[in-house]
Order: C-alpha cells, then sequence, then structure tokens
DNA sequence: TGACACATGTAATAAGTTACATGATTAT
DNA sequence: ATAATCATGTAACTTATTACATGTGTCA
C-alpha cells in the first residue's frame, strides 16, 4: 500500500506523466523501489478519483497526448502523514533476491557454473554503479534542499553496489579454495561415516 | 513465480511443514527471502497437486497433527532446471523499501525526526547482524557441502547490515553538518531568486 | 521495413496480505 | 484467566505482473 507513497513522492518534486514516473522507478531509485508501468497507471488513476492528484491533458503536435499529474493538498497531506507517523509495526520490507536464493543453493549445481554467475553479478553491479555514479555528477552537481533525500540514498546505493561486488569477489575466491580442495559437488558421501 | 524454487530449496535439505517453511523463511532467510505462512500453504497444495512435493500426514499425541512435505523426482527436476537456466531476462529484483523511501524525502519533514529515523534503523541493523552472527556460530560450526551456501549467503546479510548501519552513520553525520550551516528544513524560500 | 521511443491503457492472471477460524498445550 | 506456541487452513481482498492493444514519429 505505499506504491502510492513512492508516486506522491515524485510527484511532489514537480508534476509528472505516468510514463516518466515509470521512467524514474526504473532508471533512478531501482535499489528501493520499482513497480510496473501498468500498475502506476491504475494507481494514478484511483489516486485522482480520491481527489490525492490532478491531471491535466497536455495535447501535443508531435507525440500523443499525455496526461500530467500534480499533487493536490489532500495528497500531500497524506505524504507527508505518512512520513511523519511511527514506523511500530514494521514496515513490509519484502527482499525477494532470486540471484541470493541461488546461490543459497550451489551446492546442488556445479561450482563452475556458480563462479560463472558470481562473476556475472559482480559485474552487473558494479556497471550500476558507475551508473548510479554518472547520475550523481550530472543531478546532483550544487545540492539543494529537495535533492538532499536523493544524495543520502544515491550513497546508499553506491555503498550496496560496491558491498555486492566485494561479496562477489570475496565468495568467488572462497569457492576457488574450496575447489582445489575439492570439497564441493565432490564424493559427497565419504563424509557421511556410518548413517 | 519462483517462491515455489524458493519452498522447493528448503525441502531439498529436510522434509518440512508449511509451518517450518514459514519460520525459516522468517529467521534465516529474511536477508532474501520473505513470504507470509497463508501464502506457503497454498503454494504447497499447488505443489502437491503437481506432483513436485508429496505430503505424509504425521499423527502426534501432544500436538495436532502435521504434515511433512519431501520434495518429489519432479520437483528436483525443476528446481535444478531453474538453478541451471542462465538468468538472460533480467530476474525480478523488486526492491520496495520503505525506510530509504522516506530519507528520499527527507527534505519534507523536520531534521531531528529524521535523524531519529536514522538512528532507528542503524539500530535495527545492528541487532539484525548480531542475530545472524549468533545464527551462523550455532548452525555453521563444521561446515558441510549443503551448507555451503548457507555460509556464504550469511556473509552477504553480515555484510549487507554493516553496510546499512555504517550508512545511517554517515547520513547522520552529513545531517548533523548541514543542520549546523542551517541549510536544511530552513528558509527555503530565501534560495529561489527571482522565480 | 522493422525496431524503438513516446504515451496510455485494458484484461487476465499470479502473487501477496489481512482477517478470521479451529483446537490443543504450555507458560505467566 | 490470558497469552503464546504449535499447526493448519479458508475467504476476501489488495497488489503486482504479463499479454495484448493502439497510434505517432524517428532512426537505421
Amino acid at each position: 500500500m505505499s506504491l502510492r507513497y513512492a508516486i506522491l513522492g515524485l510527484l511532489s518534486k514537480e508534476p509528472a506523466t505516468g510514463y516518466s514516473v515509470t521512467r524514474e522507478f526504473k532508471y533512478r531509485i531501482t535499489h528501493f523501489w520499482s513497480a510496473h508501468h501498468t500498475q502506476i497507471y491504475r494507481e494514478l488513476v484511483k489516486m485522482e478519483a480520491e481527489g490525492l492528484v490532478r491531471s491535466k491533458t497536455i495535447r501535443q503536435s508531435d507525440f500523443p497526448d499525455k496526461k500530467v499529474y500534480a499533487v493536490e493538498e489532500k495528497g500531500m497531506t497524506l505524504l507527508l502523514h505518512w512520513l511523519l507517523q511511527t514506523p511500530e509495526k514494521k514496515e513490509t520490507l519484502s527482499m525477494k533476491d532470486p540471484r541470493l536464493l541461488r546461490v543459497s543453493l550451489l551446492h546442488l549445481i556445479d561450482i563452475d557454473q556458480s563462479m560463472a554467475y558470481l562473476a556475472s553479478y559482480r559485474d552487473q553491479h558494479k556497471s550500476a554503479q558507475k551508473e548510479i555514479k554518472e547520475w550523481q555528477s550530472v543531478h546532483l552537481e550544487s545540492l539543494n534542499n529537495e535533492q538532499f533525500g536523493e544524495y543520502l540514498t544515491s550513497e546508499f546505493a553506491i555503498r550496496y553496489m560496491e558491498m555486492w561486488s566485494d561479496w562477489c569477489e570475496w565468495a568467488t575466491s572462497v569457492l576457488k579454495e574450496y575447489k582445489k580442495k575439492g570439497d564441493l559437488n565432490e564424493t559427497q558421501h565419504v563424509e557421511s561415516d556410518g548413517s
């Protein structure tokens, strides 16, 4: 139920279309929020029905019409209320990372395969980090108050990516050692002494 | 659609009940997977209908009956297939962290409030890290092949928590400085020079 | 000619959450 | 008594994803 807060948060900075909200989620704040475009369009319609936002259809000659949404007072009040409420009931984090799921089961597959995955995960995060840094240097040259939160969260993202790639390298080195010793994916029966 | 892989992964280590699967998700692999108990029960029923797992009802004298699920060959094949398929289509990560959402909008609220949030987030991750370390020392004393993946992912979790609390401290110090300078949450109108 | 970016959406399905229900035992 | 843990589930609901649809302009 906090998709709407994410949307309101974006709209509070400047009015936007469903399309541009989707784009922002996709290219900028993937590290803490994501949503599918159909979901965003539907939510925006619902929010307008509830009087939280208001749309204005802009006619364009070179492109199809677009609907620009802006936050209404009621929406701003709701957003502020959410921001201020003490998060007693632990907010649903719902981490669901299939990559880590895979790693947790790596004893079931080939060790070289596992290392290949780790290498690609590492590259993914390295390049993601690079992108964020580039985004920072473009959008966060001169900080104003509105951008301050984004400065903090983009720094979070950089550290997160750093942590990921460091961990990948660490895990790879650990796997390499185990491979040398032949502990993994080999003769698993020698360990069970009796059962 | 990868909830079933998470469940199959747990069952592949040892047969379990819906209840214990829920418990494992909750206390052990929260950092990369989570699911509600009703969802797990439903999924298990569906999976049994599809022949991926098989249940056995165990009568208990002191407790109500329980249904222990074990992976069938078909389920194991499916799991292995999923593990081996190259993840070309970027797997849906769907990060949804309301805490970071809040931080990204911290210019809308009081700066002391923001710092209070950061402090509690820091504590949360500190204690979560402690719990994982304790879990490690209990469950990962002598590593066998099956536990190897969990060793890697629990190390990930520890680093993740470390990163989080470090970032909280960094963000707090940055906010402190800004507070001194009075840049945030004060006289935002002085900046706009003309518009 | 086909793909891609712009821009918006419907319909169908899958996934996830909340509220509620049952019924025993153990701890406070 | 009351709450908590064990153990399983149904029903109702909300949220999220996929497939599909439409239509224009630009680029290779």
